[in-house]
DNA sequence: TTAGGGTTAG
């Protein structure tokens, strides 16, 4: 009867009357809706014939759930209702809302009634503190559990468990060990669910990434085994998952598999939880090929990937740097049915933040932030955090990320232990170390008391040892890595990292020496003292390795030092770590630098493999053609895959010094048609090895037909000052403005461009002075205008060297000479035998020269421009050795 | 489906 009355009057009169009819029938309706009560508990396993009550229930909290604002309804109750039924109602409300994980509307509630003066029981408290806790808001649920256990601490009996089951999901959630060990024991203690209670004991151990503990937790506690003692249980598939989680945390595949063994020896098949595990393993290592098999073979058990999925998958895209990739698995996803939430749009936003996608970082926070209006709920700080990580990273004025971040505590939002790595992360490249210093000492401050729910971690205090090296003052930064040891931090590869790289990066012998000998002491083996924890992350031991040993082999390769790149690569694989892009390049590098082309030609087939694999994303894909293609003009739009940009500009290098030009053409053939795109440098380097083929016209081709049109399209991409309430989070969505690219393409530095230079510059200082306070409801609002006057197009431009091949050969030509390929070595040139030969040189010169008018107008005011510029600069420029790039 | 998975910092 109740159930038929629940749905005549949500359809003819609205959610306020369900919840009115609830409440005046509340002793009766209590039965059916109150969790507590005998019914609704045992309904499922011990009265089947009764289910509808589960069907009652579910309606009736999904049609309260559907109130506009529970928070008003209870303050105009205030006046109409009694105090009886305004503590029922919230009570209600805040058992709805936490069971529908809105914790904080139903905070709201808590408040709001509180306000009037009335006290909620307990036992609704502690569920939302778990909830809290279930979305991530310790900072919220930490004091409101303390407080509580404070003022509940004279109960005994149910409560008293409950505070303590409250306190273990709290700690376990947070990866609190030694807390969630005490309340373990007083959950088994109390007598508490024990299947529960050993599921968190067994998370705490995964989060921390400690599969040791949580075996040893397993084995103590679980056993497949029926004759148990008093304080075993027969593990589900929970229990399993948490230990594979534990070992995934660690990067440790074979442990993995082992317990996945474990699992369906008995008898369970893996689900979503396990699979998601599985693929955030593969996502931490980048491997992107394996999370396609893994999501197939879910598709082939009967699991449809769901929104942590696909959010898993598409931080490995923010991972790679490459927004467009995750714009089409966003696509795909929504395609498939998933409604994203806010964690998979922070993360499509984080993508852009990553790859320096400034607007498609201002898009998908306007997009959140509408949605957050129109549902009511506010953005969070993760979203903010990961804005100001936009900011740190375009390089905002430390003033600018300062205002931004007292912004937040006037929002109400509280600054996380995040917030406050990223602040500090500004302090120390704005090198005001003495600020750095004190937001430091604030996170340790607060990390005293759990209450806080800020941590002081490793991240913060590597940031602040870091800065202290690149500022030059190693004794601060010997300080900083004496108090991490002595707080028990445990320093991971990232903090040796910056140590090698400093010691690697400063001139002289000695240094390099030290930092060789650094790393020495690092690779011995103690199991004694654990010294090796370091190495354990999720990204595996080889990363680690790959991480302490990089700086040093670049810094061999720069010193042309081929023996110890050769010895120390050697070691380092010995080690367990493996060929990469990045120290294949090194070994690359040091070949070019000592003329050793037969080196070359070994390593760039490696290194042309290993991209070839890295790069092939199509196995993430239900729709293979989900990607857009390469070979766009609109450099805004391409997929990144420029892995290989770095290396093949170094080939390319030593190719065409050495005269192997049609391997140059082939090599670029090669990979445009393997859908590699190429960055600024490797245009700049083909101009170079145009010249040095002698194919001069090409060479300035490449200005006018490839650098001038990608600065112009690139430049004015951050012309446009409105910004739209955005209808998509993704940027595809939009189409391009024509405007955009039929702009005729201006040069730099005509009058034009000054005066927009100029005007960038005054922009840039109106930053300074705080900008931020133009708009103080737009948190993107700086970001919105910094994009505009901090260029990533600069880059697109004609670097020196190539200005200096061009001029060169310009005036080389228009002396009546060819411009002659580089040979060989052993190949021999033939100089000229005849006064005919001569004029016939002569009359091509002059044809070249022509070709360059006619196709190339633009290029050759450059090449113009630079040569004025050399004569008035010449001096100097011999000076300063006209450096790279 | 009131125990487990995804988002942010070096």
């Amino acid at each position: 009867m109740y159930r038929t009355l629940v749905h005549v009057l949500r359809e003819f009169r609205g959610p306020e009357e369900v919840l009115n009819v609830v409440l005046h029938d509340w002793d009766v309706m209590r039965t059916y809706l109150d969790t507590r009560s005998v019914l609704v508990s045992h309904q499922k396993t011990e009265r089947p014939t009764i289910y509808g009550v589960q069907q009652l229930r579910t309606r009736t909290f999904q049609f309260i759930a559907d109130l506009k604002s529970p928070v008003q309804l209870l303050a105009t109750a205030e006046k109409t209702q009694s105090s009886t039924w305004r503590l029922r109602a919230a009570e209600l409300l805040i058992d709805v809302l936490t069971g529908r994980q809105m914790p904080h509307d139903a905070l709201a509630v808590l408040r709001e009634i509180y306000r009037q003066g009335l006290h909620v029981p307990g036992y609704q408290q502690l569920k939302l503190v778990q909830a809290l806790a279930k979305a991530d808001s310790y900072e919220i649920a930490n004091p409101m559990f303390a407080n509580l256990r404070k003022a509940l601490k004279d109960h005994h009996g149910q409560l008293e468990t409950m505070i303590a089951e409250t306190g273990l999901y709290l700690f376990a959630m947070q990866g609190n060990v030694r807390q969630t060990q005490s309340h373990f024991r007083q959950v088994r203690n109390a007598g508490g669910d024990m299947q529960k209670a050993v599921a968190l004991l067994l998370h705490v151990h995964a989060v921390k990434g400690d599969s040791t503990a949580a075996v040893a937790v397993f084995d103590q506690y679980c056993t497949e085994n029926p004759k148990r003692t008093t304080e075993q249980i027969k593990p589900s598939i929970v229990h399993y998952s948490s230990v594979i989680h534990a070992h995934a945390q660690r990067g440790d595949r074979e442990g993995m598999n082992l317990w996945l063994q474990k699992l369906a020896a008995a008898g369970h098949t893996p689900d979503a939880y396990v699979y998601n595990v599985i693929l955030k393993a593969f996502a931490e290592k980048g491997e992107i090929a394996s999370m396609g098999s893994v999501i197939e073979q879910m598709r082939a058990a009967g699991i449809q990937p769901n929104v942590v999925a696909y959010t898993t998958a598409l931080s490995a895209l923010a991972d790679r740097r490459d927004p467009v990739a995750a714009e089409a698995l966003f696509r795909e996803a929504v395609k498939d049915g998933i409604v994203p939430d806010r964690a998979m749009l922070n993360t499509l936003m984080n993508a852009h933040v990553r790859a320096g996608s400034w607007r498609g970082v201002i898009n998908v926070f306007d997009y959140m932030i509408k949605q957050s209006r129109e549902r009511n709920v506010p953005v969070s700080i993760v979203t903010y955090n990961t804005l100001l990580k936009a900011f740190v990273s375009i390089g905002a004025p430390f003033s600018t990320v300062f205002r931004l971040f007292h912004r937040l505590e006037e929002m109400q939002l509280r600054p996380d232990q995040y917030t406050f790595a990223l602040v500090t992360q500004s302090a120390c490249d704005g090198n005001v170390m003495d600020v750095a210093e004190k937001l430091y000492s604030a996170v340790k401050e607060m990390a005293r008391s759990w209450e806080h729910g800020v941590s002081l971690t490793v991240y913060l205090a590597t940031i602040v040892m870091a800065g202290h090296l690149k500022a030059g003052n190693k004794k601060r930064a010997r300080g900083m890595y004496r108090e991490m040891i002595e707080l028990g931090i445990q320093p991971s590869s990232v903090t040796f990292s910056n140590i090698v790289k400093a010691y690697s990066n400063e001139s002289g012998e000695t240094n390099i020496e030290i930092a060789k000998q650094f790393i020495q002491e690092l690779m011995i083996v103690d199991p004694e003292n654990h010294n090796q924890d370091w190495m354990q992350n999720a990204r595996g031991a080889g990363s680690a390795l790959e991480e302490v040993y990089g700086p040093l082999l670049w810094a061999y390769a720069k010193a042309k030092k081929p023996g110890e790149v050769e010895a120390l690569l050697q070691e380092l694989f010995a080690k367990g770590g493996e060929p990469s892009l990045s120290n294949l390049t090194a070994l690359l590098d040091v070949y070019r630098r000592t003329d050793n082309i037969e080196g070359v030609r070994e390593v760039w087939p490696q290194i042309h493999k290993m991209a070839l694999e890295l790069s092939d994303l199509g196995d993430l894909f239900q729709d293979k053609s989900a990607l857009p293609s390469e070979n766009t003009t609109r450099p805004g739009t391409r997929r990144q895959a420029n892995i290989l940009a770095m290396p093949l500009s170094i080939y390319i290098d030593v190719l065409s010094s050495q005269g192997y030009h049609a391997e140059v053409s082939k090599v670029w053939q090669e990979l445009r048609l393997a859908g590699f795109s190429f960055d600024s440098h490797n245009w700049n380097h083909l101009i170079v090895a145009l010249v040095r083929a002698g194919e001069v016209a090409r060479a300035f081709e490449v200005i006018e037909r490839v650098i001038i049109p990608f600065r112009h399209a690139l430049a004015s991409i951050g012309v446009k000052q409105h910004r739209a309430e955005p209808s998509s989070p993704l940027l595809t969505d939009y189409e391009p403005d024509p405007d955009e690219l039929s702009r005729p393409p201006t040069l730099w530095p005509t009058g034009a461009e000054r005066r927009a230079a100029r005007q960038r510059k005054v922009r840039r200082e109106r930053v300074l002075v705080g900008i931020v306070e133009e708009k103080p409801q737009d948190f993107a609002h700086a970001l919105h205008i910094l994009r505009q006057v901090s260029p990533q197009w600069d880059q697109w431009r004609p670097h020196s060297t190539a200005l200096q091949a061009l001029a060169d050969a310009l005036e080389h030509l228009q002396r009546g000479n060819l411009v002659q390929p580089v040979r060989p070595p052993g190949a021999t040139w033939r100089p000229p035998q005849t006064l005919q030969d001569v004029e016939e040189r002569a009359r091509k010169a002059q044809e070249t020269l022509d070709q360059i008018y006619e196709e190339s107008p633009s290029a050759l005011e450059y090449a113009h421009r630079w040569i004025d510029w050399r004569k008035s600069h010449g001096e100097k420029l011999k000076k300063l050795g006209l450096s790279g790039r």
